[in-house]
DNA sequence: ATGTGTGCAAAGAGTTTGCACAGCC
DNA sequence: GGCTGTGCAAACTCTTTGCACACAT
């Protein structure tokens, strides 16, 4: 499936922080730094947003061949577990990741017939949403945003 | 997690329209009205909003525990094609169904400390959707907008 | 040395499908 | 009677888990 994303890098200071996260959450936990860890989680920063396990497995394998998905699904819970990264489930029965600060910012419209994802990000939305938590007496933490419907090509295609 | 939804039940005359557009929709594709569809249909209709399949499954078999699950399957992917319900996968690995007319105008605003549940509509926020959408090349389905955030009461009591 | 991490394959969970029989039109 | 619908079980897809061995600390 086919994912349009405009973001495929992420600065180096951002990174630096996410790989502090990280250390400093396996070290609390006593976990341990590996090949297969460390080339899994700078792939995965190297990777557009909303990758998937097999996207981000393939590319793992061109680097190290030998490494297996059941290790790709463990890295990526860890990412998940210390805010690193954060699991989307957008209905296509796939589990796709991305960086943690990716999510602040945008929401999603995806294609219900291709699965084509499209981020978006409108900051009147924003206003509009704190606006209305305000009314309701509510401080926001977070929220999900995202819109479903048929994008040009599949409309072409109907 | 457990989805609340205060609604429950939906009134005659929507049930009548798709009731018609159900039939219109078999008619035309040379298919038949059993037992098992109706049992089926019926009791999705009395179903709350968000229903799974498992949840449906075991009203239905109330009423004629012979009925397979395959069945339940096919015919909400029937309801799905014509236009009577529509597919909603929330991310907890179950694909729930509810009326299409429900997957109206209202959000929520959920409180992560005691779980309530507010309603929400937002006018201006459906306009910009609609931009948005437009903008990308998309017609709109429909869409899920979600709000986290610490409501009054549980302010105070912090 | 200790115990975590890995790869493999098998098990799970939810959904779909192939098949023989049941039953609508 | 012809063809669709049904129930069952097997197949599928994605994800998780158990196990024996590899390897960080």
């Amino acid at each position: 499936m086919k994912v349009k994303t405009t973001e495929t890098h992420h600065d180096s200071q951002h990174l630096e922080h996410f790989r502090s996260l990280l250390s400093e959450h396996m070290a609390k936990k006593g976990l341990r730094s590996t090949d297969q860890r460390r080339l899994i989680v700078e792939t995965f920063f190297l990777s557009p947003s909303h990758v998937s396990i097999e996207e981000l497995l393939s590319q793992v394998r061109k680097q190290d061949s030998r490494v297996g998905y059941a290790t790709v699904y463990r890295t990526l819970k860890l990412l998940t577990e210390c805010g690193v990264a954060y699991e989307r489930k957008f209905g296509d029965g796939l589990t796709r990741y991305e960086l943690a600060d990716d999510a602040s910012h945008h929401d999603h419209l995806i294609c219900v017939e291709c699965g084509t994802i499209v981020e978006f990000e409108e900051p009147e939305i924003e206003l509009l949403q704190e606006r209305i938590a305000k009314k309701h007496g509510f401080v926001l933490r977070n929220h999900k945003h995202e819109m479903y419907g048929v994008c040009g090509e599949c409309q072409a295609r109907a």
